[in-house]
DNA sequence: AATGAATGAGGTTTCATTCAT
DNA sequence: TATGAATGAAACCTCATTCAT
């Protein structure tokens, strides 16, 4: 989310900042589009830099190295999932509903973001050192999000307790990890966005329910 | 270590041949090992190579280039859950149960073959050309093999008609397909394969069930 | 840090030079450190400038090319030491005295500006053009200097003449040249410089000294 | 020095050996030619491979980086010189008579193989890591062989006292070190490499000698 | 004077693949 | 079958230099 820079007065530097941000998130979008569709060992700065209009050596202005760019990527995927689920927990609503409502929240992000999460589950891997450190961090934390909620709803009986809290949370994760691949295929119609979401929650929610 | 090749008193076709199968697993089965870690792009001939024992060069008596080598193991992964599809349709079940039944044999197979699962899913985009034709039938044959059923089981009533078939389809496709993902993790206690899926036809059963 | 530049009542002109020559000196400065450090080739401008607390861009203002500034730094060392011949030669001393001298007020310097002898001795051979021709000039008069005085010392029978005047001018050049490095080492105990030069000067007195 | 690899009846295999051996060298051979002409930091891959005459990917079979490269070559040099420390401590002289055998013998290898003592000198600066530990060491034995001779000297009043025996050794080691650039320059007459010697060696004797 | 984005050339290295032995 | 040297293309990255602001 770029900042508003709305600037009265003056324009010059204004106009000179928008272009900047303008250049650097092209940078992103255009390596998350490439890399989404190849993979990140196969996307090459060449491919990238031609996206974005300018020659290959010219990319190293903003960012140090490829394997910066792709945390660059993951880590703004993460931040925006972080956002999500404090906007769901502010809500502080039952752990049934906060469940759900995140599974929902989460799942629209996805299909909105479909290449970013392409990259977020995939490439993972290939950071090295400090940053595969910190990356790591990121996945436990998603986990205990969805962990903590079921947990806590098997507590207050909403959610059921004849299957292990941890088998619970894998199987809700697997399944809004996987909406992403939901709209794709040429299929005749397409679902809308919505339609999709709603049908997750639904067989989501019937399957960790409580009797 | 090249086994020692000395054969004597036995018949040398048989044995030949049988060597000849033997290293040509063996290649397979480097392959895959380095190939689930690392993704296709980032594994180089030389490090399969290396885990066969044989020299980069050498690896080219058993496949003709690296994409082949992809196409083989995804093409004998395919072949397996075919197999495991035509073995579930032969019992002649009703559509709920066959459905519940191939969710939990292909499970099983997951499980059992996590490398290769994670290769089927992941590296199937590195395919060209004819290869890349082939690999997508099996893509739509696979989802054809659900959406059969799930058909089937909202005619006769057993499975939800209240979310569209297709959207049943992927939700049942995406639970499966990441149940690989189930074990990993440093956790304390590790889940043994049958609770994992017992507790995943459970929650497919639970959430496409007709109420 | 760029410093503040406002000047109150002192005459615009002149602070603006004396800051013009110590930007100058300053970058002249930072050169020498690091390229006596990694050598001019791995030296890049942009550690040139980060030591200067420019950008990399703003050193143009400076010098034309790295090259030049290279020059730059060789013919402020070989001006030095020809104020050095220079001086030594107005005193109008006996050959060998004259040579000693010289040797000792060059040790001197070499000892004073380690840095700068570094570079003269070891990157010269990185001019090119005009530079370069210029720049071996500077070595054969050198050697010259220290020619004439054994040349002139061995006519009056002062300086041993058993040994080719043009080997005992390397071998006294050379000694003279590798001080520099005297002092290197994490030693236990330093030696001063005084100590070093006088061994220097005893030594290569001893060595050609007419016997 | 290549071994030997005299052989009789096995004609092909050793004419390969042979080859491999030579290449192995020319690579060595090609780079120290030119290393020692533009020094290590601007000397490319590329044109050692061209004076090899093979590709520049092609020269990676022979080294894994170009640092690696250097290091050998400075590994070489240096194992000779100890070679020829070896040999001269093995004749058991007296002090002052050892350390000149090895100040001439050095000599000799130096002007033997001027290049390989160029980059020797000025290079090893860009070795990191395990090799720079690896090469400093060297540095430090280097010296050691010259100060134990020098501090026996003196013990045994063959060396001069009045001067602190790491100067000395510093003196010493500068002159023999410098011996390479003395046959440079055009010189209308060079100097064959047994009068430098002597003249070195007589020098050196002069210089350090008790009175 | 200073900036900093952009260039374009070149550098090191990797790697799938071929082929003579 | 196996080798391993060689290829040639392409990858990532660095850097001196320019230039509009």
């Amino acid at each position: 989310m770029p900042t508003a820079k709305t600037t009265q007065g003056v324009p010059v530097k204004a106009a000179k900042t928008r272009e900047r941000f303008n250049r650097d998130d092209n940078v992103i979008a255009a390596a998350i589009s490439v890399m989404s569709d190849k993979g990140y060992a196969s996307t090459s700065i060449q491919e990238v830099a031609e996206r974005v209009g300018v020659l290959k050596g010219s990319l190293y202005h903003y960012f140090s190295s490829k394997e910066e760019l792709l945390y660059r990527i993951l880590e703004e995927s993460h931040e925006q999932s972080r956002e999500i689920h404090r906007e769901v927990i502010e809500l502080d609503l039952p752990p049934l509903e906060t469940l759900l409502l995140y599974v929902r929240r989460l799942s629209v992000w996805y299909l909105a973001n479909v290449e970013r999460a392409n990259i977020f589950f995939t490439e993972m891997k290939h950071l090295t050192g400090d940053r595969q450190v910190a990356a790591a961090g990121w996945g436990r934390a998603f986990e205990r999000d969805i962990s903590d909620q079921v947990v806590a709803g098997q507590a207050d009986r909403s959610i059921r307790d004849d299957i292990d809290q941890r088998l619970l949370t894998r199987f809700i994760l697997g399944a809004v990890n996987n909406v992403r691949f939901w709209p794709s295929r040429r299929s005749s119609r397409q679902f809308d966005h919505d339609a999709i979401v709603d049908a997750l929650v639904a067989l989501v929610g019937d399957s960790i329910r409580a009797s």
